[in-house]
DNA sequence: TACGTTGTAATCAAATTAAATACATGATTA
DNA sequence: TAATCATGTATTTAATTTGATTACAACGTA
């Protein structure tokens, strides 16, 4: 299992909002540079836009970034394309035998910690912001041209 | 998306085999109190087993621990029974493109950023005990007694 | 030799993902 | 005003994964 793309194609969307800010980032745009088709990007920038991380116009052309890209994590991204739901990271058995010890007290013993790995996971991409990653972007670019 | 309920059957499977110690945790014994079908504990029971978790010989009925339960964490489980790989726990778009500045760098930007997520959940799970567990089991029930 | 258990393969329905198509709605411009 | 281009949204499709289920071979013991 893993968690959808939808998160690293928000990432690689907003990135690059930010770092073409001077053009135009249509969906038909943002879409060529991810390799994918312009709906799915549509449908991405739905949620971004939701979460107030985009602002975008029926029928005008192009995003752009709600807020300085210092002020976007990367945990807001992930909460706003809804790739794991709180406290969902993991799934649990449900219907444990109630007759058995184990059986119907393993879920109240096990979520707490499943919670905390969930939150120490979400607080790494708390740390990290939009403006981080576009930065780093044109780090390792320097580092190809040389 | 969830990490598949294997783990926290896995865990539970453990949790009872140490409670259970006394007597047989036979599969069939197992899959009553997880409430699913003794092929899927066998399942599981086969990954526990190769990674050196547990001991179980076929013909002869019930499962026993392989290492103390203070020694196996739930990070051992975790690996065992495969549900989540290296640095696969999220999913990256692949072929972004090559020609964009943001398209070629993206991968190499946020790879790194993922995998600390990942290994900052895991080091959670590496922190806590089977034993933990049986304990935290044995003193719920204490309390729903009272 | 029976019987019960583990080990394992194969099948199935349900859920999720990403790609793709279609079309309504909004804004600009010729 | 009509044509064009963009966003917003619903629907369909194939591929993948999950967990349930069935079937059966291999192993041990009474």
């Amino acid at each position: 299992m893993s968690i959808s793309s939808r998160f690293t194609v928000g990432v690689h969307i907003l990135a690059l909002i930010e770092l073409n800010k001077e053009g135009i980032s249509s969906s038909e745009f943002l879409a060529g540079s991810v390799n994918t088709n312009p709906t799915l990007i549509r449908k991405i920038m739905g949620m971004l836009k939701k979460a107030g991380l985009i602002e975008v116009q029926p029928g005008i052309a192009g995003a752009k970034l709600a807020k300085e890209p210092s002020y976007i994590t990367l945990l807001n991204v992930y909460k706003a394309v809804d790739v794991v739901q709180e406290k969902e990271l993991f799934s649990v058995h449900e219907n444990p035998h109630p007759d058995c010890l184990v059986g119907r007290n393993i879920q109240d013993s096990i979520t707490p910690v499943l919670s905390t790995a969930q939150f120490a996971m979400e607080k790494v991409l708390g740390n990290v912001t939009i403006e981080d990653i576009a930065k780093d972007i044109v780090e390792k670019e320097k580092l190809k041209i040389q």
